[in-house]
RNA sequence: GGCGACGUAGCCAAGUGGUAAGGCAGGGCUCUGCAAAAGCCCCAUUCGGCAGUUCGAAUCUGCCCGUCGCCUCCA
């Protein structure tokens, strides 16, 4: 069974079939970095990285596009409101959003063109559809005739009747139609611009960099490319307006063959959106949470489907992520002392791959893969390990040196040595800096009061150590010692 | 109002015609000076409600109720 795929444009799951052989182009919508990224769109890139994972591990070449929509309106207002320009607005932005991928484990686009990049083939696309009679031009701007698209609504499954019974034209828009959208917005004084002869200096409207940069990007020919992805949310009117663009000058449309939508992400049962307020900044979500966990917690809920996020859940998926290095690291003890030749692709990546062609059923991969990583059997274990470590990197939970270190090799906190001093403050910590030194004293201490029967006194210290985030735990070896976040 | 998604235990969630995964939380036990960790066990006669199709339904159909999303900037 091949890879099978919820198609938006057909509202079908069909069969994934690359134009080309061997190689598959997806072209994603990015970030408009106006603002903070939040967890919802590390939800959306997430899952998008995977579906790239997995092509390529399918033995495609990917080729993978993630567009930043540098120039929009609320950067630029950003901008005023701060008194910085918008390009240090949308640089500081992005460049923290681009932090956040990285300790999400979210691989790098192939190309990441930006709108501003691309002004002249922006102005191509424009000048075409004006020439085609798709387009025209207003007093405050180019706008696109939405009337002469007899597609329009197709993707998202609207009528045009119905939805320009529901528009409105904004004050000082001067366009034909309600639902007509702007291509090209002419600068007013102060904003930002870029020059476009004979019809008037501005800046491209959103929607037409999507359309102008995977023409030029993946598509040049004109007949279309595999894999057009983002957030549910942009199907109408982003998607739909993209095709609207695109496929009057294309030689052979449709613009993708397959559309793939992200499921929302709610927060307090409300989506979580720059408009609404409702999020926490997502470095910050980094700050407080595994990003490894954050990504198990999202490979639990099917891709498409709208997701509530609750701290509660969140736990759970830290409990589940702390198990699984556990079983990986007992694995990774058999499997050492476990003789027997490793061979490609066993039972494990069997159920994996089926769970994955089965339009992307990362909850059911990674139902295969907990059990796997929970069988510390020793016959097979090297086999299962090295599959199991290729399903994990597949999912984007790469095991890494952490998986496999004992929780006392992790790194001390480097005010280790100044947190114990406070928060015991006995004379035989005095003058010890060193905050492994100062540990081991401390440690010592106790063993000496438990030693003695002091029960009150090592309790006590134990707890001090619990606030300085070292937890303890004593055994019949004596007590071993781990780092709390 | 139009279009769409969803409603499974306290929470998150899988399962889409064959008799309810898993995790978290909670409870019990073992271990322990006490904890913690770990291990074992328990925890939905039932899948929003009501009809219907079927030998059989959480899964299919219809109606109803509820939540959310899109229709305006949004991943």
């Amino acid at each position: 069974m091949p890879l099978q795929l919820y198609n938006t444009r057909t509202r079908r799951v069909e069969p994934f079939q690359p134009r080309r052989d061997g190689r598959v182009s997806i072209y994603v919508c990015g970030l408009t970095p106006s603002a903070q990224a939040h967890l919802g769109h590390a939800r959306s890139f997430l899952f998008f990285d995977i579906l790239r994972r997995y092509l390529t591990f399918s033995g495609y070449e990917v080729t993978y596009v993630q567009n930043v929509t540098d120039i929009d309106d609320r950067s630029i207002a950003a901008a005023h409101r701060l008194g910085v320009s918008w390009r240090e607005i949308v640089d500081g932005y992005y460049a923290e959003f681009k932090r956040s991928m990285q300790r999400l484990g979210v691989r790098e686009p192939d190309k990441e063109p930006y709108a501003t990049e691309f002004i002249p083939q922006i102005r191509e696309t424009i000048v075409a559809l004006i020439e085609r009679g798709y387009a025209y031009v207003a007093s405050d701007g180019i706008y696109y005739r939405v009337g002469k698209f007899e597609r329009y609504g197709a993707l998202s499954n609207r009528n045009i009747a119905e939805l320009e019974a529901g528009a409105r034209i904004e004050i000082d828009e001067a366009k034909e139609e309600p639902l007509d959208f702007a291509l090209w917005k002419f600068a007013k004084p102060g904003e930002p611009h870029w020059p476009f002869e004979p019809y008037g200096d501005g800046r491209p409207g959103w929607h037409i960099e999507c359309s102008a940069m995977s023409h030029a990007l993946l598509d040049p020919e004109g007949t279309g490319f595999d894999i057009h992805g983002g957030g549910a949310d942009l199907i109408f009117p982003h998607h739909e307006n993209e095709i609207a663009q695109s496929e009057p000058l294309m030689a052979r449309p449709p613009m993708a063959n397959f559309w793939l939508h992200g499921g929302l992400l709610l927060f307090d049962n409300r989506k979580m959106s720059k408009s609404l307020g409702n999020f926490e900044p997502l470095c910050d979500v980094l700050d407080r949470y595994d990003p490894q966990a954050i990504r198990l917690l999202f490979l639990r809920t099917g891709y498409g489907k709208v997701m509530n996020f609750t701290d509660e859940a969140m736990a759970g998926a830290e409990a589940t992520l702390e198990r699984l290095r556990r079983d990986y690291r007992a694995l990774h003890a058999v499997a050492g002392s476990a003789n027997g030749s490793v061979r490609e692709g066993g039972a494990l990546t069997a159920r994996v791959v089926a769970a994955l062609d089965d339009d992307m059923n990362t909850a059911a991969a990674l139902r295969e893969v907990l059990a796997a990583a929970g069988n510390a059997e020793a016959e097979g274990a090297a086999q299962r390990l090295a599959e199991l470590r290729n399903a994990l990197t597949l999912l984007g939970i790469e095991p890494d040196e952490r998986w496999l270190a004992e929780p006392e090799a992790l790194p001390l906190p480097s005010d280790l040595a100044a947190a114990l001093r406070r928060e015991i403050g006995e004379p035989w910590l005095d003058g010890i800096e060193d905050a492994r030194a100062a540990l081991e004293r401390a440690i010592a201490e106790r063993l000496a009061a438990r030693a003695g029967k002091d029960w009150a006194r090592s309790d006590r210290l134990r707890d001090a150590l619990l606030r300085c985030g070292i937890e303890l735990q004593d055994g019949k070896e004596g007590s071993v010692w781990s780092v709390v976040r």
